[in-house]
DNA sequence: GCAATGACGCTCT
DNA sequence: CAGAGCGCCATTG
């Protein structure tokens, strides 16, 4: 094995933020910080943004239901990427107003039970 | 080891 | 609500 820092260790390291990031449900959102202290990581968002960053691009995790706290998507390095997370999450019935951004008072995923606004 | 960068968040203005 | 500044930590040159 590698001495130190393989692309499976790597892995280890945000094995919890990716366990977060799976259990957001379809047609739902949370914000990096969410699942940052859902993973035992409070105040460290950016980590969450950066082991995302390290996904394959066939990933079967639903990093498309990650966004930041004001509930935008977030604008990636490459055009076009951003426009491809508002697609996948527009399809699961996640709606965006007129300035992009998500109500995460309706679509925020919330782990322990949702607040029922519309329904 | 130092400096710069990045899919962020909070506080102050 | 919008803009600017600071903190955060892993990766890269």
């Amino acid at each position: 094995m590698s001495a130190h820092g393989t692309l499976g260790e790597r892995q280890g390291r945000f094995a919890r933020i990716y366990a977060v990031v799976r259990r957001i449900p379809r047609g739902r959102v949370a914000s990096y910080g969410q699942v940052a202290a859902l993973a035992g990581l409070p105040g460290r968002a950016r980590l969450v943004g950066y082991a995302l960053a390290a996904l394959p691009d066939g990933s079967a995790l639903p990093w498309q239901r990650v966004v930041n706290a004001r509930g935008e998507v977030s604008p990636r390095a490459e055009p076009g990427r951003d426009h491809y997370q508002r697609h996948l999450l527009e399809e699961e019935g996640v709606r965006f107003d007129s300035g992009g951004r998500i109500d995460l008072g309706r679509f925020g995923w919330t782990p322990r039970g949702r607040p029922r606004a519309g329904g």
